[in-house]
DNA sequence: GTCTATATCGCGATAGAC
DNA sequence: GTCTATCGCGATATAGAC
């Protein structure tokens, strides 16, 4: 082990923590082929070819970027949408309510957790809006699919007499609305003259709530 | 001029028009960062050494994609947009219709206008996605701003009694779903087992209409 | 004016010294 | 476990061929 040689030393992180630490920065404000490792040596504060020595590529520290935090962001995601049904019916569950349940961790953890929540969450959103021919999406794609195959099992519950392709069109509309908001690319900011802005996710998910139940419902009604 | 000596000679194009062809679609792809100089050059057919040439910089390369095409699709967009109102007022106009009038020539452009287009409406779709503090993006944002702000006057007129702040989020939200369309990730093609394809844009355009109409609506009305 | 060859320098990756 | 040296590829500036 790196600093930890006796018993009543400092708890610092070890080596392997400050770069995912590093490069989880860098890579959701620059993407993955807009960040270099050198940048990202440079921010972790270790020397560049110790990058080599924990992640053989970028590929494989992007990776382990994503994988460090999934199952406890993922996890929290299904219980908070799981938890919105109680012990009912999923037809019973107003669907702003619902949508608002799969989110609310993330807004959470974005704005509660510290910055390296919000820069994992950041760095989902890119990757959620990449085309899944890039081979640096796979490993969100495997370990991601299933909470969106949850929900939309869940949509198909709720909504159980509207066409299976509405459903699906729902959930892409709504997947690109959130994912734009999350990469907080300032388009808000500047077209409202600051009325609104990106970096406020609870206006964010209180909005999208009404607004996308709304959408659905009218798809599902087969008015399309 | 370089290639067109005599008079009946083949209007080939020039290695400007080429390279610029072979950027968009590299662009296209692979995004800014995940571009290099050297594909887009091997796939316009010309030497490397021409694109500094013609194009200093890969940014300017960059640029003038954008540039090119910008005032045709634009224009478009605009006329589509105003051709919906007719002679009378905008509240009369119904949401739906109004929102599939600005995107009717993005789908028109994208399907019926070639690869070259088809390519350009990919690539903007990115940049739309993209943080404002990319330097890459300051391009589209000039050139694209004054339609996206023009759409969000439409919208204050047709929802007078509506808060501002919900004209400007509904624009958000419907702007990320719309490129998370065009971006064409295959997301909506796996999670449906191919029931639903992301290059099927008539489909986007038809179920976005009620869609989003039904969502603004609910916004409008205040129920958040 | 159009195009090619080449050199410089930053980046990703690796073998090996300490 | 950490750092050095180095290689091949990337962006791009330049000299000069046509």
């Amino acid at each position: 082990m790196p600093k930890r040689s006796g018993k009543s030393e400092k708890p610092r992180k070890d080596s392997r923590e400050l770069i995912l630490d590093g490069a989880e920065t860098v890579f959701s404000e620059k993407g993955f082929y807009g960040s270099t490792t050198r940048d990202i040596a440079a921010r972790s504060g270790v020397h560049l070819g110790l990058l080599g020595y924990y992640f053989p590529t970028k590929l494989d520290l992007y990776r382990a970027v994503i994988t460090r935090r999934a199952e406890e962001y993922s996890g929290a995601m299904l219980a908070s949408l799981h938890g919105v049904r109680g012990g009912g019916d999923w037809e019973d569950v107003p669907v702003g309510a619902l949508i608002q349940a799969l989110f609310r961790p993330i807004v959470d953890f974005s704005l509660n957790r510290g910055p390296g929540w919000k820069n994992y969450i950041r760095l989902l959103a890119r990757a959620a809006n990449t085309r899944r021919t890039e081979p640096y999406v796979q490993t969100f794609m495997e370990t991601f699919n299933p909470v969106s195959l949850e929900f939309i099992d869940v949509l198909k519950q709720r909504f159980p007499n509207a066409a299976e392709e509405d459903i699906y069109w729902s959930q892409s509309f709504l997947a690109g609305a959130i994912n734009h908001a999350l990469i907080e690319t300032e388009a808000v900011d500047r077209y409202s003259n600051g009325l609104c802005k990106s970096s406020d996710l609870e206006t964010v998910l209180a909005k999208l709530g009404p607004f996308f139940a709304a959408g659905m419902i009218r798809l599902a009604q087969g008015e399309s």
